[in-house]
DNA sequence: TATTGTTATACTCTATAACTATA
DNA sequence: TATAGTTATAGAGTATAACAATA
């Protein structure tokens, strides 16, 4: 079935179409770890800014501050994070506790597979273009969105 | 802020990042039509496969027949979409109206507008490996799929 | 039996708005 | 007044499961 040719040639469409792929197999890459893509990502992003508040966890992974505290409460229940006391009193000191790191390179390692076996398709060079064009049209549209806030 | 070194070299979160923002400005591009990318995605596959049934509709757009049935409740509600008598008495078959006829083609210069934009910061060689490696990208995901159903 | 459309229900993710406590 | 976290609520979008009509 046609699906259609505006639809084919579509950045979005495709864009669209892919991601729902790369997620589906990293959520299955997953799987054993029993945890979504994006909590992994908040895990990555405390991993990189140890101390980091909530709201700039939230900023990172570009949702609100409500929905970062939701993600939170879930890892510190897993006991993969911990919010400890910040300089600012009003603010959490976010850390990845001992299991939480650890779970965080096996994750890391699993991820990196998938993630390597999906490249394998691209010979060096198209894959460098491709990073490289993915950065650009982020940029542009980050550009795009500050002319028109 | 630093994201995390994993995260900016993995395909699967760049990809994330892309795609909300395509879609945000999908969405924004599409704003004098109220309407929402997804929903125009349906309009195309109407378009392309006249008489289509929402079982299709859904397969195509990888979306289960309860959510293509609420997508073409929408789309018929707003005067875009006629359910007529299909071969099948179970089925139906989908038009578009000529509401809808016109107002897809005013959507589709609205995306069209917009994804050249975003295109225009890759040069046209860019732009030529970037789809191809889409499509490549979607074909390997699809065949690992097909291996572990 | 299998399939189409339908309905009811629930789950996930996210956003908004209001509250508190600090700054 | 502005900000960090919190809470409650609501909205998309999607999925599952069961049902009726029909193949």
């Amino acid at each position: 079935m046609l699906v259609h040719p505006n639809l084919e040639r579509s950045l979005g469409f495709q864009l669209r179409l892919l991601e729902v792929e790369a997620e589906a197999q990293a959520r299955k890459a997953l799987e054993p770890f029993d945890i979504s893509p994006a909590r992994v990502a908040a895990l990555m992003v405390i991993d990189a800014n140890p101390g980091c508040t909530q709201t700039a966890l939230g900023e990172a992974l570009t949702v609100n501050r409500a929905s970062a505290m939701k993600l939170v409460n879930f890892l510190e229940g897993r006991g993969l994070v911990r919010r400890t006391p910040s300089p600012d009193p009003r603010a959490n000191a976010l850390l990845l506790t001992d299991e939480g790191c650890s779970a965080l390179k096996a994750m890391t390692i699993a991820l990196k597979a998938a993630d390597d076996q999906a490249m394998s398709v691209l010979t060096a060079k198209e894959a460098s273009i491709f990073l490289a064009c993915v950065g650009k049209l982020r940029d542009s549209f980050a550009a795009e969105g500050e002319n028109n806030p």
